[in-house]
RNA sequence: AGCGGGGUAGAGGAGAGGUACCUCGGGAGGCUCAUAACCUCCAGACCCCGGUUCGAUUCCGGGCCCCGCAACCA
């Protein structure tokens, strides 16, 4: 049997000024369930994800609260591992920006692409908006004022940053992204293309220490803090370890190794180009594959608390159950698209595909086999998975394995009706033994195909069915 | 302004030059192993106007509408 190659896998770290959003719990679902397949088929995964804590907009709450900047951060980084254990969560490492070893990272990548000459300093003036602690573009104003700030004027404000040389990477960027497969879907790849087509500003990297001063240090600068790009989007090589890599996991997963990052349609420019053009000129491997998902709406707007259309993934798991709740954002959130979810559609959803389809359908199977066989079934070989299932998966369609499972579900179903093995049972016993034995079978490999999707479920089916033992239901009913 | 995606039964999705599939929901029958679950059948749709074509919902042009991006929203 050959070596597997080594896979790595991220999502993108969210910004801790909020509660996790269910579009984040749908992106770091998405990562889990592709981390356990892969390690089911075999592969050494490094499963990544954390938070993105440092920026004004977290000091300045925190200062609000009368709280010290580590401690109020540690609060929502807490609240995100709450949200790992209520998915239940494989990764291998939660990291965070404000990770000591992160920070060294994030130092080291800053000199090695100054030291690349990639880096200079440049006085900039521009509109600068109070409220969202950012320098405005003509293009951002709104009747001479801040869109999110019309009550606020503008100030002019000059400083000087440090900026990246993004222009110089133009055409490195352009070859990186003719490549097919650097980004998924591929309509996204083109634009990407398209965009780095149309030319790139350099960008600006830090912030005078005075405007920002909850972040990064720059190397050998007191006056300059990190802004966010140097930090944040270091993460997914620190929490490797590099550039030490005591480990070897970065020459393991990333060098060696095959990587991809997970991320919503929004940050196409941060992961495939900016943070790709930072990877080229400190030297370091491209990242292979960026795979982009919709947005989740609720009701057919943008969820925001205004509109009181949030949906909080804890919520969820309140009311469906861990495993159901993984189920629902797997299987009914489209891989590539926005999707629309309320609770109504979720109740449906959960009704029709667990209590009654996967629930019902292990009920009655092993309710069969306890009666009628004399002892459990032998394991059935694992022999591969499907096609469809296998092909699925490969092209980060999650939706469509699930969908394959479930249409296992629905034979089996089927072929009960058809067999009638509770009515041949007095007829013909061998023959009904026959079919049984089959079911129970066909039963233990959804339940390995359910693996990545639902852990839990799986192991429970596949505990019932090599004891051969009817369980407990496995999803009740809602209420009401 | 521009760039990108899209408009398919009540809802969400798939698909194809010869009028269309899946899931949920609705209706009728059947079954009794099962969580009033399951199976079968039925009703119900291709945004509008032109063009190409023997034939378009599918290709082309135009229109209308929706969504996203527009350099820190997952």
């Amino acid at each position: 049997m050959s070596e597997k190659k080594a896979r790595y896998l991220t999502t993108t770290l969210p910004y801790v000024n909020a509660d996790p959003h269910v579009g984040f719990a749908a992106e770091v679902l998405n990562a889990d369930a592709l981390a356990r397949y892969w390690r089911l088929i075999g592969h050494e995964v490094f499963f990544n994800t954390g938070t993105d804590e440092h920026g004004q907009k977290l000091a300045d709450k925190a200062d609000e609260k009368g709280q010290s900047r580590q401690d109020y951060v540690d609060h929502f980084a807490n609240e995100f591992r709450k949200l790992g254990e209520a998915l239940n969560l494989s990764y291998d490492r939660f990291i965070r920006t404000t990770d000591a070893d992160h920070k060294i990272a994030a130092q080291a990548i800053w000199k090695k692409c100054l030291l690349n000459g990639d880096i200079y300093k440049k006085k900039y003036k521009g509109l600068y908006c109070v409220g969202d602690e950012m320098f405005l573009r003509d293009s951002d104003l709104v009747d001479g004022k801040c869109p999110n700030h019309p009550n606020m004027e503008p100030q002019m404000v000059e400083e000087e940053n440090y900026f990246f040389a993004l222009s110089k990477y133009q055409d490195y960027l352009k070859d990186y992204l003719s490549k097919e497969g650097v980004v998924e879907p591929e309509w996204r790849r083109l634009e990407a293309l398209k965009f780095v087509e149309g030319g790139l500003e350099d960008f600006s990297i830090s912030r005078e220490r005075s405007r920002l001063d909850w972040g990064i240090d720059v190397p050998d600068d007191e006056n300059q803090v990190m802004y966010v790009w140097f930090d944040a989007l270091t993460n997914y090589i620190s929490t490797l370890g590099w550039p030490e890599d005591k480990d070897g996991n970065f020459k393991k997963f990333w060098e060696e190794g095959e990587t991809t990052q997970l991320a919503g349609k929004d940050q196409i420019r941060f992961q495939s180009i900016m943070w790709q053009a930072m990877l080229k000129s400190a030297g370091v491997k491209a990242t292979d594959k960026v795979v982009y998902h919709g947005f989740i709406t609720s009701g057919g707007q943008k969820m925001s608390k205004s509109l009181g259309n949030t949906l909080n993934p804890f919520d969820l798991v309140a009311r469906y159950g861990t495993e159901a709740t993984r189920y629902l954002l797997l299987r009914h959130v489209h891989p590539f698209e926005d999707s629309d979810i309320t609770i109504e559609r979720l109740d449906e959803l959960y009704t029709a595909g667990l209590v009654n389809g996967l629930g019902n359908l292990v009920a009655r199977v092993m309710k069969m086999a306890e009666t009628h066989l004399d002892e459990p079934i032998t394991r059935p070989e694992a022999v591969g998975f499907a096609k469809e299932y296998v092909e699925a998966l490969d092209n980060f369609n999650i939706q469509a394995a699930v969908d394959y499972v479930w249409s296992k579900v629905g034979e089996l179903d089927e072929r009960i009706a058809e067999t009638e093995p509770f009515k041949l049972v007095k007829t013909d016993k061998t023959a009904a033994i026959k079919i049984i034995t089959d079911l129970v079978s066909d039963l233990y490999i959804v339940a390995r195909m359910l693996h990545p999707f639902m852990p839990d479920t799986s192991r429970i089916i596949k505990e019932a069915i090599l004891q051969n033992k009817k369980p407990e239901n496995l999803f009740n009913r809602l209420e009401g």
